[in-house]
DNA sequence: ACCAATTTGTCCGTATGTATG
DNA sequence: TCATACATACGGACAAATTGG
């Protein structure tokens, strides 16, 4: 036993000291938002370490979305857009092998949310954005039905907009976030299972449809319309010879 | 008008194509997780260029999540938590200037459905884990009731493992993931509001009538009760000076 | 439009402490 | 205990781009 014990020492890294120093100044307001980052040599200086080791500690700063670079300019303090940080975290479920369920669930809860506040916050710019959507849609429906060969990815990605659209109409950013998993991980599934059911027309129906409880800034309906949207979505996967409860991998997804 | 146009040349720095080939090796699983990162020079070697430049590639692979150091030793490939990404996020959320409103309608929308799901997925061990932690907040009632002076910090604590280990319970990590604003960002106002109301039975009562419904397996009740709880924290919220519409600000979250 | 100073990107070499066998 | 390998950190250097006169 010891008369007396010492709490454990923490040595971080100076490179991370560096970090913390800088993020702290710009979290408390005394770096502004926009302005440059000081010179490397000048924090070098202040810091009292070497110029690689500040520079390390940028990178973290960099990575975390608190200083943003512009082609070769001086990079520039900014605030991480929270968007792209969830967008980590959704690829982070997929490592963590998410299934198909946990994602039509949260969809199933989230997505009626953001299309009923939408129906209530929209506006004439936001419906133009839906129309443009809606319509590039529509003609590749026709296109398709025609016998056209289906560009899936082009499609797939009309369908995500249409949902990122919403998501932003409906002015809430807690509730985008929320949603953000949804588009970027759910929606692209739709690359698996459009091309074996063909229900292009189906997914245009229902966007039509929610568009116009939009119009008519209808809520409910809308918030009903979107339910009955997603869950297709899940009678769809299962209609497939896919299980509902298996991991997302990343191959599917084409993150290789 | 030119004859032909050119696409974007991108030039990214080499330390970020050295990030970017790592996280490729990582997603790919060609690297595996838990092993050993390469060594600096060996990396340095295969991708020809600097030690330097790899430690800076290695500094954003850090930051993301996807390398990790334990002391000293060598730093190991890792899949990054989610939940650590989503915290992120959420402290972007405030440097955004999100709203309390904007807080609560997503609270409505994701809490209801996790306790939901946590009453149709509740076992014997999540049972225990919210046994304990209202059996901590009711002696703290007590003692508040018997005049004690409110040690706030720590009930808000209480308060914020609740709705965790409900997150937990539920079983779906897209839900989990929504919901990490709320508990981060939206409990943690109880410091501001529970001094001024004093409603610290009505929180402890609101968390019991929960466990009693996900004990019975109750999962429609678990829900109207979360619903109710969660409009209780509006109706508090309102009742001090507090406006629904003003931003959360980083001071009044203690993050400076 | 030109020039000079500044700054970033990248490289080389070296020293030191520590972990592992 | 010793030797090796490795991460951390330092110092100096130069080219290219940016900035400001």
């Amino acid at each position: 036993m010891q008369d007396h014990e010492f709490s454990r020492i923490e040595r971080a890294p100076a490179y991370r000291l560096v970090y913390n120093a800088i993020e702290r100044e710009i979290l408390t307001g005394r770096l502004r938002v926009g302005s440059p980052l000081p010179a490397e040599l000048q924090l070098a200086e202040q810091f009292g370490v070497n110029r690689s080791t500040v520079r390390e500690g940028i990178r973290l700063l960099e990575q975390s979305g608190l200083v943003e670079r512009d082609g070769g300019k001086r990079p520039r303090i900014s605030v991480p857009h929270y968007l792209d940080l969830a967008s980590s975290a959704s690829r982070a479920l997929i490592l963590h092998s998410v299934t198909f369920r946990e994602l039509w669930e949260a969809s199933m809860v989230v997505e009626p949310a953001i299309a009923e506040s939408a129906a209530q916050h929209v506006n004439e710019a936001g419906l133009a954005e839906l129309t443009i959507n809606l319509e590039a849609m529509e003609t590749m429906v026709v296109r398709l039905e025609g016998g056209g060969d289906p560009d899936l990815e082009a499609f797939v990605q009309l369908d995500r907009t249409f949902h990122e659209i919403l998501a932003k109409v409906a002015g809430n950013r807690v509730l985008a976030l929320a949603h953000e998993p949804v588009t970027s991980l759910f929606i692209p599934t739709g690359q698996i299972i459009l091309p074996r059911l063909k229900t292009y027309r189906r997914v245009f129906d229902a966007h039509h449809h929610i568009f116009d409880c939009l119009k008519a800034k209808d809520a409910a309906k809308a918030r009903s319309w979107m339910h009955k949207h997603m869950d297709d979505f899940r009678r769809a996967y299962e209609l497939t010879e896919l299980s509902l409860d298996a991991p997302l991998d990343a191959v599917s997804l084409g993150i290789s």
